[in-house]
DNA sequence: ATGTGGGGATCGTCCTACAATCCAGCGTCG
DNA sequence: CGACGCTGGATTGTAGGACGATCCCCACAT
């Protein structure tokens, strides 16, 4: 029944919230959508309680509001999410590019996410080149080399890919940052600490005031769920 | 039954993970120990179902571990955790304290820490004094004035909590830091940002070390848990 | 000493049950 | 005609039982 987007769940709850993290991401479950127990259970084949489970997770990570007796919606972010997310995006990444390693292998991710962002633009598809700019920047913060800062900026790009819902455009906002992480990639190699930090900020402060005006342009949905 | 350690809480789920998160770092459940379901389930009273939800949240915060088919246990920390915990804390508390914010009334909460630590020690209870140094650096962490940073924070200490058993003489460790910590409070009124960020460094720099230092003496319980 | 095969215990998952709560629709009353 | 309040249906929150799968311990045989 469920599509094969997994990998290889050590069990059924782990593998559902691998498999709602991926729905919401695609945007099959946009921001506000109400996820029915019972429904989705069904859709995607599990118990009630395997998916309470996964919801409670989902929950935790800001994918998910449970409101109490009333069900479970996907996250909506507002301005102060958007704020508080590059905040921390600037505080990760900036770390990360300010004590660079000497091993220049670490590099390969980085690259890797490049060439994964020219093949989604050149098919078009806005969805995967999101996701090749946000890998492009976890592989940034993953210079780190820290366990527990890869998996916060997983959760982190979880979150922000909330936003790109919101988005007019989201083909030219995400076409527009493709150079710009090529120029970062090219300062990283010449291991140039003071420019790669200064590009990371810049582009961050772009990308963030860019996301914060399509949501001060587009209409505030009012719908309150926090 | 269960005892009134708890706050308001909105969902018996809710409720449990407070319970066992109090619990673990009350030593109550040291690390290592295997949380039988159904046993713990009788003891707080709580059904199979609502624990399993808790015990996953749990172990997604890295307070426990799950093995397939053999049960949860209370999280062992590794010389590699320890590290990891002190890069993250190094990146979150020194980011904030650059950055410092011109209003000295966020410095509230620093101080209460510093307060509450003089009871603590006065009193010689260890574990409260080891809690208000670690309220002492979530109100660092806090300065950043990010609801994430604090979230962040508050999952470092936990996990953090989890290697003070491993300390020999916890109180003499602990009350090393009362001095330190009130230092960094005075720079931090005198508003010298240079100054607080060396001194974060150095008690960091210090307590790792020291931290590490019992892992390495201590003999290593071989009882390796993924 | 080593290998093998139960047997018991626990986990993982699903299912059912039921009180608590919310929501929509409807009728009553001002 | 609009506001209020009630009832009924639907959904959540939690408990509890069922059952296969898996692991661990131990007796037993080689």
């Amino acid at each position: 029944m469920a599509s094969p987007r997994s990998q290889r769940p050590q069990s059924v709850a782990e593998w559902t919230v691998g498999e709602l993290r991926a729905l919401i991401a695609d945007g099959e479950y946009p921001p506000g959508t109400r996820l029915s127990e019972e429904e989705v259970g069904k859709q995607i084949g599990v118990s009630r309680n395997t998916l309470r489970e996964a919801f409670r997770l989902l929950a935790h990570e800001r994918l998910l509001v449970q409101m109490h007796n009333k069900g479970v919606f996907v996250r909506t972010l507002d301005e102060a999410d958007v704020e508080d997310l590059f905040r921390v995006r600037r505080m990760v990444e900036l770390a990360a590019v300010r004590d660079l390693p000497a091993d220049p292998a670490r590099l390969a991710r980085v690259a890797a996410a490049v060439a994964e962002a020219d093949v989604a633009e050149a098919q078009g598809d806005w969805r995967a080149l999101g996701s090749a700019n946000l890998h492009f920047h976890q592989a940034i913060a993953g210079l780190s080399g820290s366990p527990r800062v890869d998996e916060l900026m997983e959760r982190v790009t979880a979150e922000l890919r909330l936003a790109f819902h919101a988005m007019e455009d989201p083909l030219a906002f995400h076409k527009a940052y493709v150079e710009r992480n090529r120029q970062i990639l090219a300062l990283l190699r010449d291991a140039k600490p003071e420019a790669v930090e200064a590009a990371v900020g810049e582009y961050l402060a772009t990308a963030e005031k860019e996301i914060l005006d399509a949501y001060r342009t587009a209409t505030p949905p009012a719908g309150g769920q926090g």
